[in-house]
DNA sequence: CGCGAATTGAGAATCGATTATCACTTCGCG
DNA sequence: CGCGAAGTGATAATCGATTCTCAATTCGCG
């Protein structure tokens, strides 16, 4: 269960710690800044393999950013920050989402997403 | 109220009777190969002068790819099939989404998106 | 310590989406 | 018909995101 690395460690570490999910570059920013820095092939190595051993899943809320969260968190949803760009973890869940689904589909998972203005954005007006 | 040129015209009649948003590429595949043809770039100038006028909205619903519907329609959310890669609109929703915000935050709006398998696709098995 | 394998970082290369360019066509109108 | 403005299409250029390359570094282990 060990990971391979410790930039790996810093990538999962961070995300384990975020309140929602991440994009690769916002990763950097983070990462780069502490302590030992990181590059940005390197994330992006990370969330890869982080990806493909299960232990992380991608989030496509917006055209032209994929974010990254843990695999194992608890079925939740997102808030997306008109304002400073930044996705939210959201608890709880409405019911019924799928019967909304038309006859004949299938559907296999949902996500709603919230779009407004984050706590710090409006305490900063 | 009449529409500048015949091209921006077809795009929007396409779009007014797809049964869901469409990308530029959709739209481009399905226009060009009917009666006049189009070009790529001019799919591109309708969609934006669209957006302009306030005639379409962008919907992203994943990374990397932008999708347009017509700007009056119903409150609705979208399907989007992992088969085939196209978005079908749904109607109706559920109720009390926004209660879902964590206080603080402020809410503009929302979007529900279901993954599945559309029937299409699930009838071509 | 000392070697071979794996990891890393910086920057170049690539990729798909979108936009810009520019010559040609079409449209409105006198 | 004849002109100028607007629209169009093919393709080149651009843009941001992601991946690749390769030399340097670090790690595991005898």
């Amino acid at each position: 269960m060990s990971r391979r690395s410790q930039k790996h460690d810093l990538v999962l570490e961070a995300l384990s710690h975020s309140g929602g999910p991440m994009t690769a570059n916002e990763l950097w920013d983070q990462l780069r800044t502490e302590s030992s820095g990181i590059g940005l092939a390197t994330v992006y190595r990370a969330l890869k393999k982080g990806v493909d051993d299960g232990e992380l899943v991608a989030v496509e809320l917006q055209a032209g950013s994929v974010r990254y969260e843990m695999a194992d968190l608890d079925h939740h949803h997102h808030f997306l920050c008109s304002e400073c760009d930044r996705a939210f973890d959201i608890e709880g869940c409405v019911g019924q989402v799928d019967r909304l689904v038309p006859s004949g589909f299938r559907v296999e998972t949902h996500e709603i997403l919230l779009y407004g203005e984050c706590a710090d954005c409006r305490r900063a007006k």
